[in-house]
DNA sequence: ATCGATATTAAGAGAATGTTAAGGTTGTGT
DNA sequence: ACACAACCTTAACATTCTCTTAATATCGAT
């Protein structure tokens, strides 16, 4: 799925070259010329991202910007604003007002996409990218490392995979079937040894008593 | 220490008029009359700041920025462009070439200075690439350079890139996809191999244990 | 004890990566 | 402008590692 972001500028120029690099990177961008416009399509659309001027006719971004946090709906929305000058006061009230970073104009187009990037970072972090403990083990998915009491121990793609599984949800027993279409998918298909073979790489790695089998219903972290 | 400009255009009156002004403000100054020269002068000066014409025989300033962009070592350099008319293509293929910023003909003195001087308030406070340290290797993005053991090592150009991109996150796995994208962006198309053979130039120089390689996901620096 | 489910082991096919050299392009100095 | 060097990419082939399977053993509930 790609990240939504909405625009907002009373400029047709801005809005256009900031949303052509946008698209170009592959986000879905939706744009807005004032506050109200921008409520609406924030309602309609749940972007991700906002990036909105401060002055703006009909309603500025500060005040657009309060709003969309009264909404429940959007409460996750990370909002940005690009005020004209960064020594402005606008900068302290719009974080004030709830947003989460500002850029200043005129805005660099390699600053912005590096800025989006690192911004909707934010919302994948807390969901899968931090590195899990459990026991003695620790797995880093973004260092595709496993420590068991301090030592790295290597493990290949699919037991990297399973492994991150169990870990996902530390206690839930796996069925045989979660496991197949997680790891390998749908449309693929191996024979039921597969599985038992990798859960014991695992086991073989990690010791034995980590990993346990509820028979006729599949694996979980033995607590 | 002063700032260096460098100025691009193929009318000697305007880099003439222009220079003067600059000049006068303390800047130090540098020109060339074609995107060709634009590329010499530059890898020569290292200016903090390009500013250039878009249309000028040799090459134009598009392509002179795109070229510029790929030296790592003007990674930083802020372009501007000037364009004859605001509505122009030229912005948005200018911008999307790598361009901060464009300004439109005829400049006006004045506002180019004010523009300049707010240009280059960025680099300021964009506080400078620090140098990367890890296990005996240092690399320096802004000055170029590769320490190993205190020992300079030449890096070429897309060695630099894939280096600096391991360093950026030590420990990280770096998936084909990722570093694709990022040394030769998403519409260029290399072969896989391509990235083997890099890798292992890096390897060659310093040392067989520094890259790890995970099969099938990607590449890291192994602590 | 029997039967279905899971464990174990080793081996082969195939995928992913490593290596090398060659050709084309670009850059540099004279 | 020329020759020479450096750089990038590719192709072909070598090597390594992963995954899957098959065959067989063990477990556990009834």
């Amino acid at each position: 799925m790609s990240y939504r972001i909405l625009i907002v500028d009373d400029e047709p120029d801005i809005l256009e070259i900031l949303g052509y690099n946008l698209k170009k990177e592959g986000y879905e961008v939706f744009m807005a010329e004032d506050g109200l416009q921008a409520i609406v399509q924030a309602k309609k659309h749940k972007p991700h991202l906002i990036v909105m001027d401060v002055m703006m006719p009909n309603m500025d971004g500060i005040e657009a910007c309060i709003k969309i946090r009264e909404t429940p709906e959007l409460s996750k929305t990370i909002i940005t604003f690009l005020s004209a000058r960064s020594e402005d006061y606008s900068q302290i009230s719009g974080l004030n007002a709830g947003a989460d970073d500002y850029l200043t104009k005129p805005v660099r187009p390699r600053v912005l996409l590096s800025k989006v990037k690192s911004l909707l970072r934010r919302l994948e972090d807390t969901s899968t990218e931090k590195p899990q403990v459990f026991k003695d083990i620790t797995i880093d998915p973004d260092k595709y490392k496993v420590l068991k009491g301090g030592v790295e121990i290597k493990f290949a793609k699919k037991e990297f995979k399973l492994l991150q599984l169990l870990f996902s949800n530390i206690g839930k027993v796996f069925t045989r079937d979660e496991i197949m279409n997680t790891i390998w998918g749908t449309d693929v298909f191996v024979g039921d040894r597969t599985i038992d073979v990798h859960i014991r790489k695992l086991r073989e790695k990690l010791g034995n008593n980590i990993i346990e089998t509820i028979k006729g219903v599949g694996y979980r972290l033995s607590e």
